[in-house]
DNA sequence: TTTTCCTGTAATCGCGTATATTACAGGCAG
DNA sequence: CTGCCTGTAATATACGCGATTACAGGAAAA
């Protein structure tokens, strides 16, 4: 099982439209050619982030910006906006317990806490991470080339 | 996107075979019906708890027991137990970024510490929660009813 | 030792989901 | 107006999960 890689195409995406900046000519092919998917995926990635708020989109001969700056855009806003962990939460929980055994009809409460604490905390580490983070990451990596 | 079943079932057979006790008709059987799953999906799942020594198996008119204290198995243990995440990560990584892009060819280096440390701090809170923390809430269900 | 039940495991099936791909309608910029 | 781009539906393919059947082998109990 993994987490689909939307969330990954979708801080390659951003990080591409970044580097591009303001007058940059970032559509769905070039960044497409840029992460290596087929163009439709990046518009549907590029259309949740819309939706959250995380950039803007024009048509025609376009330009996609940034809505807000690198570090005011963490992985937690990512995450969510891409949709990748459904609402029934991180853990998928067998769905048929036997209400007649003690354990079987208890085992969801004495559970769905704690399942619930453990994906707070990985949703809390990423909203400490931004897309600046990256940035400099990469940024770093150019100045060693 | 969800973490396979097997952990929660997992989790489950564990405080059952711990309600039953020693002398316990803890079979196949048994806990696939008081987990509503297949008997062949538990006889696996009992196999991968049996490899990482958590449980004893003995076969023929059999009786399964705990090998170690409840409090002493913890969520990771049978986490990394069932093998619900597979070694590549938590995070499905889009595969083919164009290394002709300066982000392209950079993105892996500049995410992949950060998407270990989201999943480090999912782990680390599933070190802190053990099989005893279940049978107590459990039990207080129980008292209630 | 023989019987009986249980585990271990392979093979197959159905289903849902992820990603790719094609196709086309609609919109904005030049 | 024209050309390029986005938005989106429809379809195809691949893969993984869980269900199910089937059977070989082993251990306990008689």
């Amino acid at each position: 099982m993994q987490i689909s890689s939307k969330f990954t195409i979708a801080i390659h995406l951003l990080a591409v439209i970044h580097y591009l900046g303001e007058d940059g000519k970032a559509t769905s092919s070039v960044l497409a050619g840029s992460i290596g998917v087929n163009p439709v995926i990046v518009r549907n990635v590029m259309g949740n982030l819309k939706e959250a708020g995380l950039i803007k989109i024009s048509q025609g001969k376009s330009g996609i910006t940034l809505s807000k700056k690198p570090d005011e855009i963490t992985f937690y806003d990512v995450y969510k906006a891409v949709d990748c962990v459904k609402e029934e939460g991180l853990f998928h929980f067998h769905e048929n317990p036997n209400p007649e055994c003690p354990i079987g009809r208890n085992i969801h409460t004495a559970m769905d806490a704690k399942l619930d604490r453990i994906q707070a905390s990985m949703e809390a580490e990423m909203r400490g991470i931004t897309l600046a983070d990256v940035m400099t990451d990469i940024q770093n990596e150019l100045k060693k080339e």
